[in-house]
DNA sequence: AATATTATTCACCAATCGGTGAAATCAACG
DNA sequence: CGTTGATTTCACCGATTGGTGAATAATATT
């Protein structure tokens, strides 16, 4: 689409990485069928994810897709591994912090830092559709990445309420922001509220922080509502 | 699968519903196409959902499925139709009950309810995965109808506390109840928590009740009953 | 019994699917 | 230059896809 490629000779000025100029680039190829799997897993979903779909789309025979990856599989294994590291650097936490605050920081980073990602989003969609090997694999990944993540809460912030069974706590608060990202992307809507505007996620949002300081309270000073 | 279909003739002995035996039975191949699409969809995902999967799983020529249901969007809208009404009679609220544990049973109660309806769980992935006309709309009769059901609660239960943001919290509870619904099915954990065991679910059930009963808690002095 | 309507089956279509064998092109090396 | 290995292209395959036209069979109507 934006890679023009009616000739297969002349190239034109970019004078890029390699040094040396040459007809048959295969990182590049391999680039251009990775960048046509994700365009397509993007604009057409998972199921038009075949090999001649994705060969027409990266202007490539489809021999090149076996050649290279071994097939979609080797793909999706790929695409989906450059995909992974998805949330870049852990939190920090500031010293004093509160267990609670902490939490929804934490929950609104990764809210954040998927629904930036759209093609994990649709890998994890397609998860859901169907499973496959490949995906469990990946998912698998993903489980390690995101255990090492929320560790980060254990070392550097307080301890949570000992009556809280906490991971299932911020396993709920997970599901729930990763649903809604989900469905932001794809529905639009959830439960009457409108994930498409600013206004709607900023509810949710807010809800999720209220959720996690109200839930990890500290017992220490209740005597004292407000009113 | 269940049907016994090797014979076309030998009708056993079930002399049920329409007094007259006869060999063109409309509602039983509409009733074989529909069963054959769910357990499609259960046992292959809605990608084998095609014509001509779907007429040799029902043992029926696909003109059937075209000249019935004028096509799989017809099938879909059908068997959509059905599972709608999926959660039965609206709940039932003690006098009175506090308006946390009101919304903590009733979330625990939609979950239970959308763990019983596998096909509509394969309709809630299969509308993350790929959007499309039929399902919007049968996304449209769920929210109806999931507004239906939620509004009792405003009714028959007493007043949430006003500093919170009610439909966004239950939203959010109910988008998580929803997400670990479609990943037992589907992935069978989530964040670390194995969703096909017992132990896992009611670690769930009780995070979620737990949230709901402090998030809505009265504020300690509830000098005057409400309303 | 003759006829019309409904329900079902059969035969066929072009298009696309995933996959493979083998030739052609290019880069590197002796 | 000739050879070797890596990369790419081409041509083809059988199977399956969604879809249609038309004949056939069963039921309903008269």
């Amino acid at each position: 689409m934006t890679t023009r490629r009616t000739t297969t000779s002349q190239p034109p000025a970019e004078a890029a990485a390699p040094q040396r100029r040459r007809t048959y680039d295969t990182v590049a190829t391999r680039q251009r069928i990775a960048d046509a799997a994700i365009e397509l897993l993007l604009t057409r979903g998972f199921t038009s994810l075949g090999i001649n779909a994705l060969a027409a789309a990266a202007g490539v025979d489809k021999q090149l897709v076996y050649y290279h990856f071994g097939g979609i599989e080797g793909v999706v294994r790929h695409v989906g591994g450059q995909v992974e590291l998805w949330l870049g650097a852990p939190l920090e936490f500031e010293p004093g912090e509160a267990y609670g605050v902490a939490v929804a920081r934490l929950l609104l980073e990764y809210h954040a830092g998927l629904r930036r990602n759209p093609v994990l989003m649709r890998l994890l969609a397609w998860e859901l559709a169907e499973p496959s090997p490949v995906l469990a694999e990946l998912e698998q990944a993903r489980s390690r990445a995101m255990g090492a993540w929320v560790l980060g809460l254990r070392e550097a912030a307080s301890a949570p309420p000992a009556a809280v069974d906490a991971p299932a706590v911020n396993a709920v608060l997970l599901a729930a922001l990763q649903h809604l990202g989900l469905r932001e992307q794809s529905v639009g809507s959830f439960a009457g509220i409108d994930l498409r505007s600013e206004q709607g996620r900023q509810r949710i949002t807010d809800a999720v922080a209220l959720i996690a300081g109200r839930v990890y309270a500290e017992p220490s000073v209740p005597s004292r509502p407000s009113r």
